[in-house]
DNA sequence: AAGGGTCCCAACCGCGCGCGC
DNA sequence: CGCGCGCGCGGTTGGGACCCT
């Protein structure tokens, strides 16, 4: 599907460099060999795919053509408001760490973050507050139809999360073995409040924190010291009280 | 309507790290 | 030790799409 969408889109400047290799847009059938490649071979030996794909790229190429265009688990669409406040969160804690960030994202490349970040907030920060306001209303605009196809997605995640949300604390309060971090109480007072009005937060950090909980993604606080990396530790490995409480959270790479 | 500015994103580049020889 | 190779990362570029005046 998006393979001719793309093939199609910046055809024609292909062009071959002086030690042979091709560069520039990826046609459809480069795109399926490279696919085929990684079938037959898996992940990684990126110089061989040359010679065993038959194609006439560097292996930089073609790792970077898998990684950020052909892995089969990529999402598509636009970042959700959900993985805007993730981002935000992760990146003022660890900077320009794309690939960092990425792991926390499933589904979204490095590429695709620093993209994101750059064209939405690096700039906004410098802009005038009227010119800043005009971006805002553009992006909102342009925002508002995916908004509006997320938040029917929320919905029906919730009402399957409500339950689980409830089994979790009753699973975690009968268990006082448990680590719990010092700000559990507020917390668990967060995930009982969206269980019962999950939409009518308003603060946006907040709500991307309650999302974040939600879906196992928890958001990050800046750490300013070791006992606080050991708090969220525990939280971030809730994964171990209920397998499905954080089944979004770190991809493979990650670990 | 036009053309200049901005957004968006795929792809490239340079650098650095780890590893094996 | 040092060299080459493979790989991953962050920064940058280029060009089409879109928006604004």
């Amino acid at each position: 599907m998006y393979l001719g969408m793309m093939a199609g889109h910046h055809m024609g400047w292909g062009r071959i460099e002086e030690e042979g290799w091709r560069k520039g847009p990826w046609t459809a059938e480069e795109d399926g060999l490279l696919i085929e490649y990684v079938k037959l071979h898996g992940e990684g030996r990126w110089n061989s795919v040359a010679r065993l794909a038959g194609l006439k790229r560097n292996g930089k190429s073609c790792r970077l053509r898998w990684v950020n265009y052909l892995r089969p688990e990529l999402k598509r669409g636009q970042i959700t408001p959900h993985e805007e406040s993730i981002i935000l969160e992760l990146h003022a804690r660890w900077g320009n760490r794309w690939s960092t960030i990425a792991r926390s994202l499933p589904g979204r490349t490095d590429n695709e973050i620093k993209n994101y970040w750059r064209t939405h907030f690096k700039k906004k920060a410098k802009l005038p507050s009227d010119a800043s306001d005009k971006a805002k209303n553009r992006f909102l605009r342009r925002k508002q139809f995916h908004n509006q196809q997320h938040q029917q997605q929320q919905q029906q995640h919730l009402q399957v999360n409500q339950e689980e949300v409830k089994r979790i604390m009753a699973l975690l309060d009968e268990n006082n073995d448990t680590k719990l971090p010092c700000f559990w109480p507020q917390v668990k007072q967060g995930m009982e409040t969206i269980s019962t009005y999950p939409h009518h937060t308003t603060d946006h950090q907040e709500q991307g924190f309650y999302y974040s909980m939600l879906n196992g993604n928890v958001s990050v606080p800046e750490a300013s010291n070791n006992e606080d990396n050991f708090l969220w530790d525990g939280l971030w490995n809730l994964n171990d009280v209920h397998g499905n409480f954080s089944s979004t959270c770190a991809t493979g790479k990650a670990s």
